[in-house]
This record gives structure tokens, C-alpha cells and sequence, in this order.
DNA sequence: GGATCAACCAAGCAAGCGCTAGTGTAATTC
DNA sequence: GAATTACACTAGCGCTTGCTTGGTTGATCC
């Protein structure tokens, strides 16, 4: 029986594991309803993940993955000022908060549901991720376009927009681009 | 059977209920272990309480209400202007988020356990809370303090606090304060 | 054309769940 | 001093949970 593997098939009920996880959070999803979403039978689950904590690390590992992968490419593409900098990993964050918005949901909701060793191994690579982050509010700081601690500054960041997920309407009249445009410009201690 | 009622008792379970619903979270948190915890058998717990969700509105309630109570009377003894505001709000908001740590990482992390009715009646105060922060923007903005949409600075601003709950170490050299401080002037369009 | 193997299924176990029923008891009320 | 009340107990019902077991299927490989 193996069971540890990353085959296509996984990565796709992996993604079904993370729309239930939402809809009902990851204690009241049970692996009868996994199995239903997938449609296969409960037993056949864990032919595919050891057990259910392995799905919900698989979620959100996912998730991370993406995240890190599409802001370091959008790094590599937008311009080398501090305020281009700050503005596309705002942009890039939103974005991907809203297209991969369900593995995000579950990593913001369910992270402590994570047992100890996966959790270990997820939040070096959040880590890896916030640490772009610093990069960039260092870029800004000594561009004198915002001003005060560096640690602070970006954990206000972080928390204003991975907050949006509480409110924002992907089908309302604000895009990414306008969201990420608002924040930049409301800390940012210079006319846009 | 008397159910329904707010005794000093209940008051103190509640608190302790709290507790162990920020260890667990609610779904792993059993009626037994909430008993134990209470120094009661699970059966008398429904004697308190007329079920497990119960409990959780109790909680979420209580620490919404304390939330309303401190930022009301908070407006009252500040200055009028509206930086003076702005930042004691920031600081009441903190420190209830301290002070009343427990109450409040569950209503931000359980609210979806709420069955409908509960959430309903909650969401009422919490939106009394909200109308109190949207003021305090709105004079914000009209005294040219900040720019920007009222509707999307209030929320990058609540999301920015609310967040500290994940990172904020009481014992750590900061102050709710100095967070305060940091964050106003972070968004401030005028030099502090 | 036998061997291998991933993928699935039916059946069910042991544990734990929320909650109820019925009872005991000390304090309070009339 | 009888009745009521608040609060706690014991015992357990009915159900769901995550997960295991043992076996079947169809495709692939040599």
C-alpha cells in the first residue's frame, strides 16, 4: 500500500478537500463527505492521504506553494522602484487570495489543526514567503516612501490584506488592482 | 429546569469556557472536557446551558460587549480631534484584544460554528462596534488626516489590528500603545 | 498470459460524541 | 414544615467518527 505520492490524481482531491474544508471548516468535515466530494468511498481515501490531518497539510501546502511561486515571478516583472515593488506583492497577495482563495481560507482558519511536524515544515515556508515581504518594506523604508518599524509596518500590512478575505465581493465593482492600489496609498507618505 | 440565565455563575463558565475553546477549538472542545474544566460532571453543564452552541454565543457575546462598552467609554474620555480619535480607538481596540484575548480569538476563529439565530443577534453588535470605527474614519478623513474610501481604509485598518492576535506577545517590548501609535502614524498623510 | 500494481469497494470496529433521564440534596420560599 | 428551587450527580442511549481489513477490478508490463 503506498501512500505517500503526489500523483495528479491526489493534487485534484486535494483541491475538492479544500472547498469542503471551507464550507464546513476541517473538524465538522468528515472523511465520508471527502469521499463523497471525490466520489469514491470513504475507505478508498486513505489509499491517497495516511489520514485526514495529511489531506489538510496537503491544502495547505498547496496553497503556500502557489502563493510564493506567483510572487516571485511578479517580482521578476514589475519595476524596480520601491513603490512599483510594494504595489505588485499587494496586487500579487490579493490575487492570489482570490483565485486559490479556498486553500488560503483554510490556511488562515485551520493552521492550528495542523499537528506539530507538518506545521513545522509549512511555516518554513511561509516564512520563505513573508520574508519577500520584508525585502520589499525594507526597499520601502529606505526609499523614505513609508516610514516607522519595519516589523510592525509589515505585520499591519499582512493583516490588512489577508483580512480581506473576511469581506471582500470577488463579484463587486473593486478589482485586486484597486484594493492593492487603496493600501499602498493610504500608507504611503507621498501624493500618488 | 431553569436554562436560560445570566447568574455570576454562568459568567465564570463562560470565562472558562473560553479558555479552552482557544486551546482546542470548538469542535475538538467536548461537553466533558468544558465539565471538567468547570469542576462539574458533563451532565449539570446543561443545566447552564441549553446546549453546546450555547456556550460558544455566550463567549463570543460576552467579549463582543466588553469590545463595545470600553471603545464607547474610550470616545468620551479622549481628546476631540480627530487624530486624538482615531488613535484611541486603535488603543482601546488592542487592549481589549488583550485583555479579553480569549473571547475574541474565538470570535474571530468560531464564528461560523454560530447557528443562524446566534449569528444574527451578534452580528448586530458587532456591527454597533464597526459604526463606532467608521465614525471615527469618517472625521479622520474629513479633517484631510487620511485619504482614500472610507468603506476600504476601515476594514485595511480593523484587518491590521485584528491581526495582531496572531503575532502580538504580551511580553514582548511593546506596548498596545506603541501599536497604537505605529499604526496611525503608519496611515497618517501628516508628519506625527 | 501470468505478474504486478494502483485504485477502488463493502463491511465494520472501537472510541468518542452531544445530550437525556432520573435521582439526591441543601438551601430558599411561603 | 411542606413545597419549591438550584445545582449537582450517575448512567447510558443512539449515533457518528476516523480508520482498518480483506478482497475485487482493470490496466500495464515483460
Amino acid at each position: 500500500m503506498k501512500v505517500i505520492n503526489d500523483s495528479p490524481r491526489r493534487k485534484v482531491l486535494t483541491r475538492q478537500a479544500a472547498q469542503l474544508f471551507v464550507q464546513e471548516g476541517f473538524d465538522r468535515t468528515t472523511v465520508r463527505m471527502l469521499a463523497q466530494e471525490m466520489g469514491i468511498k470513504s475507505g478508498s481515501l486513505f489509499h491517497h492521504f495516511r489520514d485526514k490531518q495529511e489531506i489538510l497539510a496537503a491544502v495547505i501546502e498547496e496553497g503556500t506553494q502557489n502563493a510564493l511561486a506567483i510572487a516571485r515571478a511578479t517580482l521578476e516583472h514589475c519595476g524596480p522602484t520601491a513603490e512599483a515593488r510594494l504595489q505588485a506583492m499587494a496586487r500579487a497577495h490579493l490575487e492570489t487570495l482570490l483565485t486559490d482563495r479556498n486553500a488560503h481560507v483554510v490556511a488562515l482558519y485551520e493552521w492550528r489543526r495542523l499537528d506539530a511536524q507538518a506545521r513545522d515544515h509549512l511555516s518554513h515556508l511561509r516564512d520563505a514567503y513573508e520574508a519577500l515581504w520584508e525585502a520589499v518594506i525594507d526597499d520601502a523604508l529606505a526609499a523614505g516612501l513609508i516610514h516607522g518599524d519595519r516589523f510592525l509596518v509589515a505585520r499591519f500590512v499582512m493583516g490588512a490584506l489577508n483580512w480581506t478575505v473576511r469581506w471582500y465581493d470577488p463579484n463587486g465593482p473593486r478589482s485586486p488592482d484597486d484594493l492593492a492600489h487603496e493600501l499602498v496609498a493610504m500608507i504611503t507618505h507621498r501624493p500618488a
